[in-house]
DNA sequence: CAAAATTAAATTGCGCGCAATATGATTTTG
DNA sequence: CAAAATCATATTGCGCGCAATTTAATTTTG
């Protein structure tokens, strides 16, 4: 479909390759914002917000974990989390309590409504199965290469150090 | 090291897009914030934010545009461009005016700051398609299949009405 | 033509996301 | 063992992103 061959095959930098990065920034951005929308009407009821309905998803993986464990998962700092934990505290999904035997950290572990939302969420993770409208293929696909893309570019991270 | 497998693979609901839809939003998720964060110390020199870099890119596709006809193209409304737009004219990228036939809207247009920052960014495209990892293939793949199930996502969003 | 409806931007309020910093608790070491 | 270093979390400040409201200009209509 997309006929751009314009912009010529001249000297050293591959066009393709210039105009691709921006369109798949863009089309990461946009697939980002998208799913974010598709989910708000689903999670309104439960007076959940997206980033919040995802730490709650890890802590079904694994729960009673500290905010760091949870933080090294999502890919977010306490900065993020702290606040974030404590609205989820406060809307009673999750309980949050400083381990006994190490004061530094604190221990988030899922109420009984934290837990019976998994359960809730069957209808919400139809919905988005619904509305991507993949194939299962196509869903496996595409998840395997945006956590590929996203590993390499983590791995591309210098943590940096003096 | 708590292994949890109680929740068995029973009845009605196939599984596997159970678990998938999880995964993929978590995907897209992380590889927004994964392309964020290389995208950061590659814009700091140049005092840009990721979503200020994209709105610059499409201006650069076509300049000149109103605040309304930027938002269509970037799925924003104004409560997020005004503030972002009002930073790029502070940092001289770009300049805002009122449309004289129509003084309700606001042009915005590249200054030649902006337009000299679609060149420099040729070294930053070419830093983020080798971040990637990504053959030209993968990401003519990836983006497209980003962009299909965008567009789905998109349209299942009743834009609502009485 | 004037009132009502519509439209485009801007503003306000709240929740992320991240850098930088602060506060305590634990570990290292001298 | 006490001072220093390290570690986990919380706090602050700033920039998105979005809903809801406001302001001003244009169009519709009565």
């Amino acid at each position: 479909m997309i006929e751009k061959r314009d912009e010529a095959e001249t000297d050293t930098i591959p066009e393709g390759v210039l105009a691709l990065d921006q369109q798949l920034c863009f089309a990461v951005y946009s697939a980002a914002h998208a799913l974010n929308r598709t989910y708000k009407p689903l999670l309104d009821p439960y007076g959940l917000t997206y980033p919040q309905y995802i730490a709650l998803m890890t802590l079904w993986q694994q729960d009673g974990r500290t905010v760091k464990a949870l933080g090294a998962t999502l890919g977010l700092d306490s900065g993020t989390l702290s606040p974030l934990l404590k609205r989820l505290e406060a809307s009673g999904y999750i309980t949050r309590a400083r381990d006994k035997a190490d004061e530094r950290q604190v221990l988030v572990t899922l109420t009984e409504k934290g837990r019976a939302m998994q359960r809730d969420a069957v209808a919400i993770r139809m919905e988005i199965g619904k509305a991507t409208g993949c194939t299962l293929e196509a869903l496996q696909a595409l998840t395997r290469d945006l956590q590929a893309m996203t590993e390499r570019l983590e791995s591309g991270v210098h943590h940096d150090a003096a």
